[in-house]
DNA sequence: AAGAGGCCCTGATAGC
DNA sequence: TGCTATCAGGGCCTCT
């Protein structure tokens, strides 16, 4: 579910909730999770103080005061609650949906400070929390992703080299981790929007300028959607508290059978399945 | 070795 | 009302 924007949401909320807080205790209330939680999980946490919270890709992560480090993933359904215990409600909610009451169902995780807690909530499982020891293994652990949009490195030379000889098409490689770290369904479908790139459009055949395009858009849409706070779609809307903005001006995703939002464009959204993933776009001017 | 497809899991919604 | 089928923001594994 979450993509970049809203893990950095995520990730800014956290910083500002649990950063240098020592955590007094953890219940693990099911271990079930893409990996299964372990059982000596809770020792490594317990005592130690939040030193930091960074986040890489779709991945947050936390420093812990021994130098051990918890990886975290949301996965599809995975959301995180701050409660703090002195204030009775409303729940003041870390991740980018928002809810005035907690789950009661699929809570997997609690962590404890003095004075709050936070909740893993998880429905669907695709999420974990590993321990991973120091920052070497950090980096290995995390060496099979590509950079993330927004870094210099995802630049002209990188992509156009990358897309040579490559039969793919471009819809599949946004969402592939290992070319570019960070962008998923919904995101995809909106920067090859602005890019007027078709999505099953083979890469091969991109020229220098389309792919120009793509990094540019791709950086430009990510950084728009942090700062409308992410896309809050689906999951506890019409509830108040701080949900995202940024599905408010979605062009494409959801938006089969509409308008196309391009001025003077008189093309319609499609929606097709690519990889077994819904994709939107529209059948005039993405070419 | 790149690329296609299946699978992990629960819940919401659509269609009959 | 109550079935069944399909789809949902991700990523990993296997097969060809």
């Amino acid at each position: 579910m979450p993509e970049l924007p809203e893990v950095e949401i995520v990730k800014q909320s956290l910083n500002k909730k649990i950063k240098h807080k020592k955590i007094k205790k953890v219940i693990i209330r099911n271990r079930n999770l893409r990996s299964k939680i372990p059982i000596n999980f809770s020792n490594y946490l317990k005592n130690q103080k939040v030193i930091k919270v960074d986040r890489f890709s779709k991945y947050l992560i936390l420093t812990l005061s021994n130098k051990k480090i918890c990886l975290i993933h949301l996965g599809m359904s995975g959301t995180i609650h701050y409660i703090n215990k002195n204030k009775a409600s409303p729940v003041s909610n870390l991740s980018f949906y928002s809810s005035i009451r907690l789950p009661i169902k699929h809570n997997h995780i609690e962590i404890e400070f003095d004075d709050s807690k936070i909740i893993y909530n998880d429905p669907r499982r695709f999420g974990f929390f590993e321990i991973v020891k120091n920052k070497k293994l950090l980096k290995k652990r995390l060496s099979h992703l590509g950079p993330e949009p927004m870094s210099e490195e995802f630049n002209i030379k990188y992509v156009f080299q990358y897309f040579k000889n490559k039969k793919k098409n471009i819809k599949n490689f946004l969402l592939d981790q290992g070319f570019v770290s960070g962008i998923g369904n919904i995101y995809a479908s909106e920067i090859l929007f602005l890019c007027e790139i078709k999505p099953d459009q083979i890469v091969s055949k991109l020229d220098e300028s389309k792919c120009k395009s793509i990094i540019d858009y791709s950086k430009k849409v990510l950084s728009e959607a942090i700062k409308k706070g992410g896309s809050s779609i689906r999951d506890f809307k019409n509830i108040s508290g701080k949900e995202g903005n940024f599905q408010k001006i979605f062009k494409v995703y959801d938006r089969e059978g509409l308008k196309c939002k391009k001025i003077k464009c008189k093309g319609v959204i499609q929606k097709k399945m690519i990889s077994n993933r819904s994709t939107f776009f529209c059948n005039s001017c993405q070419k």
